[in-house]
DNA sequence: ACTTAAGGTAAGCATTAGCTTACGGTTAGC
DNA sequence: GCTAACCGTAAGCTAATGCTTACCTTAAGT
């Protein structure tokens, strides 16, 4: 119901893709350039420009012009709002794991 | 490294379909049979068979057999992973926000 | 034994999505 | 002003994937 919620979807369906992933995880040992990401990727630099964009989309990164370069780092929101829709499922997990562990029912 | 991080990809690409997220918060609400997922879902049960194939190869849902029936629930063990795998990402958001917000740097 | 219910699997199809090449736009430096 | 660096966008192609129909197996009920 929270608009958090909503786009969790965006955020991942963002970090399914493995290219994703590795740019978000450079990201996080520091803010970086276009082209400083895709040197060491095996794609072309505007496939990371495309990835960049979803991953701006999706409220992960966060980019920031500096003179010809832009720069990108990783944005906390989307980061919050995947964790939040996890923990939406914590309690049923739980309960699920308490049944497994007493053993009880079911056998 | 660690093996959980490897396969918190598996459970990050069952997530991003939103089929397989409705079939997860279905059995959030408790573990179900097959053709009970499908009914009142927009695809078929062989789709939903597949779908929970995926999800139970990413460890997030169990299943047990119950006569001609197969009740699934779900499987704490990959929501662990990914939350294992986000918070491998949470310095580096909270440095990013702790920039922000102090802003004392770039302008 | 026969029938019915329940569900996994195979084959095939249509859509999506990631990648590349090519191009255009903006800023720094000479 | 001209050139070079940096990056986003468009167009097009290929591979992946989600869906359906059809089939087969297993278990329960009569």
């Amino acid at each position: 119901m929270n608009a958090a919620m909503i786009d969790a979807a965006a955020a991942l369906a963002a970090l399914a893709d493995p290219t994703r992933r590795q740019i978000f995880e450079r990201l996080a040992t520091g803010p970086r350039a276009v082209g400083d990401i895709a040197r060491g990727l095996p794609v072309t630099r505007p496939a990371v420009s495309q990835h960049l964009a979803v991953l701006k989309s999706a409220g992960l990164v966060k980019d920031q012009a500096a003179g010809t370069r832009r720069i990108y780092e990783i944005d906390p929101k989307g980061l919050g709002t995947i964790r939040a829709w996890l923990d939406q499922f914590w309690d049923s997990a739980l309960a699920s794991f308490k049944d497994e562990v007493e053993g009880t029912k079911g056998k």
